[in-house]
Parts: structure tokens; sequence; C-alpha cells
DNA sequence: GAGTATACGTTAGCCGGCTAATGAGTTGGC
DNA sequence: GCCAACTCATTAGCCGGCTAACGTATACTC
């Protein structure tokens, strides 16, 4: 069948999603707010606009998320200093600390998913993971 | 870096989503209506509470998706014989049909996502998908 | 047979993705 | 200098996942 591949993705992608939450919730961070929180340990004070376009995510998910953070107090709105159009995003004393809680989180949820595979399995897996993003976003032409 | 996975899995997901959207959206199916309309091609008459237990959904899921097929003229709800507690989701004569449009859809939408890899790639990474859920779902005690 | 417990579907509301439409601010042409 | 075009963030609203709370119908106990 060729919904093999669907199905099993599908299914894989579900049991991710749940354990992400699971695991950075104990944090107060939601699954879809630890991207953000990456390119924002790496250089504060991005915009959402920056941080859409590095992410591959559509700006207003951003703004919505980056306000569901502030709320949360682990970012804070500043205003841009010589445009008034952009807003910076700066991690709080609080965003800062979860890099250390969720760097944890991540290896153990990762090696929880992956425990089975060997470095090698491991290896070949993200690579088949980049060929679909890759053999799906470039177009055919 | 441990991220590495979660960042290139999360990648294929978003796109393996646009890519679905788009080549669903042609029948008026949205993405997440497939695994159902999967489930009423094999067995038509389910009951929203069956149909989630042999997808692994919520129920509210369930129900919600299916009042929007509903709308779109793929099922409708009918009353159980003996039961007034069940409701039955029947397909229509338009979800029917949509089994051989849909059919092809998924065959070019995976042979795209995959198209760079062979058979035993192929089995490979649909391995590693079944693995991942297990790992996760899968008490570890 | 009456009353409680259980099972089922729906509704309400949260998060995370999206597009389309708005509004405010800069930039650039003239 | 001024008006048009562009850029950026936000808001509104859609879909798809979830949990919690609700109402109704069946089943079970006594």
């Amino acid at each position: 069948m060729g919904s093999d591949f669907q199905v099993a993705f599908w299914a894989a992608k579900r049991a991710i999603g749940a354990a992400s939450e699971e695991a950075y919730q104990r944090h107060g961070v939601r699954a879809g707010q630890q991207f953000i929180l990456y390119e924002l340990w790496a250089e504060d004070g991005l915009t959402p606009g920056e941080l859409a376009k590095r992410l591959g995510l559509a700006v207003p998910t951003v703004t919505r998320t980056a306000t569901r953070m502030e709320s949360a107090g682990i970012l804070r709105r500043e205003p841009h200093p010589t445009d008034a159009r952009l807003v910076r995003l700066r991690l709080t004393e609080r965003g800062h600390e979860l890099k250390d809680l969720m760097a944890g989180e991540v290896v153990t949820l990762t090696e929880k998913a992956l425990r089975t595979l060997d470095q090698d399995d491991r290896e070949r897996f993200i690579a088949y993971l980049h060929e679909v993003k890759t053999n799906l976003t470039t177009p055919t032409v």
C-alpha cells in the first residue's frame, strides 16, 4: 500500500508531539515554543519576521506564540531603537534559565524515541528526514 | 546536538503536512480527514468512538472532523438502529468516489517525498518510524 | 421497577500550523 | 515636502490535535 509511509509518519508525529508536550510542560514550555527558544538562545532580540524566516514559519504563528510566551514570562517585547515597525523579542531571565533545563529534556526525549536505534541508524534516519523535506520543498521542474 | 533529530523531524512534518494539504484539497478533502476515510472505506458506518479507537485519536477530534466532512458532503450521520447513544458515520456517494482519487494522490505524494530513496531505504525509513512510535508509547518500566 | 453507574457523542476552550485582511511606520519618487 | 508604495506586526478566522465538562441513553444493581 502506498499509504504505509503516510500512516507510519503520522503515528510517529503524534507520538513525538505528545511526548514533547509532556516533557516540556514541566518547565512551562509548550511544544511549539521550543524552536523559537533555540533561535533566541543563539541570538536574543530577534524580530518576529526574522524568526519566521529562520524557522520557515508564517509570521502570525510567531506573533501569537510570542504572545503566549510573553504571558508565560519567558520573553518580553521591546521596541526597536531605530525602526518603530519592528518589535524585538528578548528573553527574560527565566527564558535564559530554560536553556539548560530544556537541553536536558531534549536529550532525554530523543534518547527515548531512538533508543532502539544504533548510531548508524540514527544518522540514516535524520538523513531520510532531510531528504523528505528537500524532496517536497524543492521545485521538481 | 541532541536537537538535530527534533529539528529534522519537525521540518519533515511540516513539509509533508503542507504537501498533503495541497494534494488533497483538490478533491475537497483536508489533511486530517484522510485517515478517517481510510477506515470508512474499509468499513462503512463506524461510530466516532470506534474510529477514535482504531486511529488512536481523541473522540472529540473525530466528532468535529466528521462534522466538517458532513458539511463537505463526504459522509452523513445516521442513528444506530438499536442503541440511541451511537452514531453511525456513513459515506455518501461522493465519499465513496474519493477512494480512487485519493489513492492516486497518496501514491503521487509519497513518491515525491521519497523519490530519492530506493526500496531498501524506504523500508528502513518506515521501520524507523514504527520504532519511534513504539519507543515513545510503550511504557519503559 | 427505580435509581445509580457507565458509555457515548457533543460542546467549549487550549495550543500550533495556516492565509487574508488591517493598521502603523518607512522609504522613495517626483 | 508629499503622496504612493512597501514593510512589518497584529488581528480574525480556518483546520487539526488535545482535555474537561455536559447531556443523554443504556445497563446494572437491588
